[in-house]
DNA sequence: CTTGACCTTCCCGTTACTGGAAACTCTATG
DNA sequence: CATAGAGTTTCCAGTAACGGGAAGGTCAAG
């Protein structure tokens, strides 16, 4: 199967596969003319790392979870510590972005917003380093 | 004022000081040694990129924006678009973080993380893309 | 045989810095 | 006055995860 072929079927751009095998992630084989090609196992392995990536987890943790894929003996634990950490990780970007809403909300709500050049959002960013 | 002090004022640090000179965000003057002398104004510009970087305003955000806080007859209008569509943004980011959020509590909580290779995490990320 | 749709590699650009090297300047001390 | 250490300068490379685009080879259809 050629790359806009297994880019159909995992969902994930040709240039992007391109850079998974750049990187080691997937490496198809070669035809004669130099074509990559995509076996059942690369598909399944490009699967993989759309729905790792989807869920926002960093290429060496892909990197890692694919590993752990292929690895029948694998522990679960190991799984696990790797998501839980992605998911702590996302706990605190979360905290961060509301912060960040909260202050905005405010500021936004504060200010006009018309032709005249008051405006609480400058006064806020001009405020002496508290 | 030299930088190590004109980062100590600001709270950044002196390589973000030189990269914000290097793309014009704030000049500041040279004396005789060749090194960067801070005055008053450049202070507050730096206070201010402190500020607004820190309320997760993009560097272009932050270049518009210090252009408005130096332009006394600014529109707040212009202020409060920037900051609105910055607050939309943050929204939208929550809105994502949050449903990964979810789907990656629930595998955690799924998932038994100990010895054995069973885990519902890995067959999550191996599923068929729907 | 040509055209158009593939495919290949290669290199640059993205965001906002951070780290580090080599070299210059200043200040304090002996 | 010499020197050591701290501070400064410029420049170059690397980060994460690709995306855009160029130059050129390949394949299938008409």
């Amino acid at each position: 199967m050629n790359i806009s072929d297994a880019a159909q079927d995992s969902g994930l751009p040709a240039k992007t596969i391109r850079y998974y095998e750049e990187i080691g992630l997937v490496q198809p084989g070669r035809l004669a003319n130099g074509y990559r090609d995509y076996n059942a196992q690369d598909l399944h392995k490009l699967r993989f790392l759309q729905r790792s990536r989807g869920l926002g987890f960093s290429i060496e943790d892909c990197r890692t979870l694919l590993s752990l894929y292929e690895d029948h003996n694998r522990a679960s634990g190991d799984v696990r510590q790797i998501a839980k950490a992605h998911l702590d990780d996302i706990d605190r970007k979360i905290a961060e972005l509301k912060s960040l809403q909260t202050t905005l909300r405010q500021l936004v709500h504060q200010c006009h917003g018309d032709d005249r050049p008051e405006c609480p959002i400058i006064e806020d960013l001009a405020r002496p380093v508290s």
